[in-house]
DNA sequence: AGCGGTCATATTGTCAACAATATTGGCTAA
DNA sequence: TTAGCCAATATTGTTGACAATATGACCGCT
């Protein structure tokens, strides 16, 4: 996964990158007691470096220790889930309005290119829920780093995604409103083109709103669980 | 310092307490390259619980580690730390608004009183910058608890606040405006106790502005160098 | 029979020795 | 004189063994 980023890759960061798909993949239950010498036979790690990856796992919220206890994946309730989407609305929005300013003309074509990418990919493979889910997250990760906000990149990519990617997995479903997101990536991106940085900030807290709305209705009409 | 949330306080838990504090008050200055056995000895641990508070302490962006070349606080820029601030307006505001919706009527109450407590600290201690920025710190704690949001307070209390502290420490002054900061405040809680989220959310915003905009100005005026 | 306490066990927390790698200084050659 | 390379060194990454603690079962008491 990182081993592209850094020449030398050592095994906490394996470790943590394994755990970390792992978790988001559901391949780890949530609320899963889990050992670490199980984790160590599983993964093909010693205790050290699995360790240390625990600990980076617990700093970001995607699992909890107590000491002597064990180790748990994290549990979130609906309404936390919902929480979540309401962090996204706010931050999402600010990246959105940043990178209307500052994404180069470059980047802003490469991703229109990849709206019509995912176009394709909707039209091919309909219903194909996870690859929607992935190029949903490809657009999102994309506006997240054009923002040129290291901070803001690093809180999104490196917290938020992972959570609401691990609800993904679980219910297995995307937004179910492919064409209509489709529709919204594309009025966000038509802002971020003009540099008008207000109106995508204002297009993406409505894009991401309209999302939770969406999960919102299902949950309470028991299409999903969680 | 958490030793008494948690019953039992892994040497893990007192290594990371103990830079993390470091680290914000300047203790380690941002870009001091720094090795494990140093640390080791100035804060009496073994390496194994030190490396997995470092693994804790690289995760929330504090410092930076290279495989095998050591471990450095992080140094941010002045146009970095304008950044935070930009994610602090819009969170906080958030957060401003979720607490209008969710705080006790007793929580509000106590902020009240913790205002006055303030509006004390800056006619007795005048210009003692330490104090106003604790207060100030006391006040943005309080509301991003108060928003009942776990994953917001958790990114704002353990990511963003450090952060800010670590430049108050280094800067050592508060916003320089402190009865006008007060103010704010005071009608920030106003807002709060209405009941009415969507000014709370706006007042926020400004307030958050403002400081950004008062520490840009000092910065350009070369008061202040980072 | 239900409850509380105690003890054995398994798991986690901690430590110190070993292996691997980046840095730094000196040396050689152009 | 300077640039590049090589080796020695110190630091980090890793490992396995040891110590401390929570869990769960068993037994005695009420």
């Amino acid at each position: 996964m990182s081993e592209l980023l850094s020449p030398t890759y050592t095994r906490a960061d394996e470790a943590f990158d394994c755990l970390q798909t792992a978790i988001v993949k559901g391949e780890l239950a949530p609320g899963e007691k889990i050992g670490e010498l199980e984790l160590c036979s599983r993964f093909d790690l010693t205790r050290g470096p699995l360790r240390e990856a625990l600990g980076r796992l617990e700093s970001r919220g995607l699992l909890v220790r107590r000491p002597h206890a064990g180790v748990k994946v994290v549990s979130v309730s609906a309404s936390e889930l919902m929480e979540l989407y309401r962090i996204r609305e706010v931050m999402e929005g600010l990246a959105a309005r940043q990178a209307a300013e500052r994404m180069t003309d470059q980047e802003i074509a490469d991703l229109q290119a990849t709206l019509d990418t995912h176009e394709r990919m909707i039209d091919e493979a309909q219903g194909q829920a996870y690859y929607q889910a992935e190029g949903d997250y490809d657009f999102h990760h994309r506006i997240a780093t054009g923002s040129r906000n290291t901070k803001l990149a690093q809180m999104l990519l490196g917290d938020l995604y992972y959570m609401v990617r691990m609800y993904r997995y679980r219910l297995s479903t995307s937004t179910g409103r492919p064409q209509r997101a489709l529709g919204e990536h594309r009025r966000i991106v038509e802002a971020i083109a003009q540099r008008d940085g207000e109106l995508a900030e204002f297009l993406m807290k409505r894009h991401i709103n309209a999302a939770r709305q969406n999960i919102e209705k299902k949950i309470q009409e028991g299409d999903i669980s969680i």
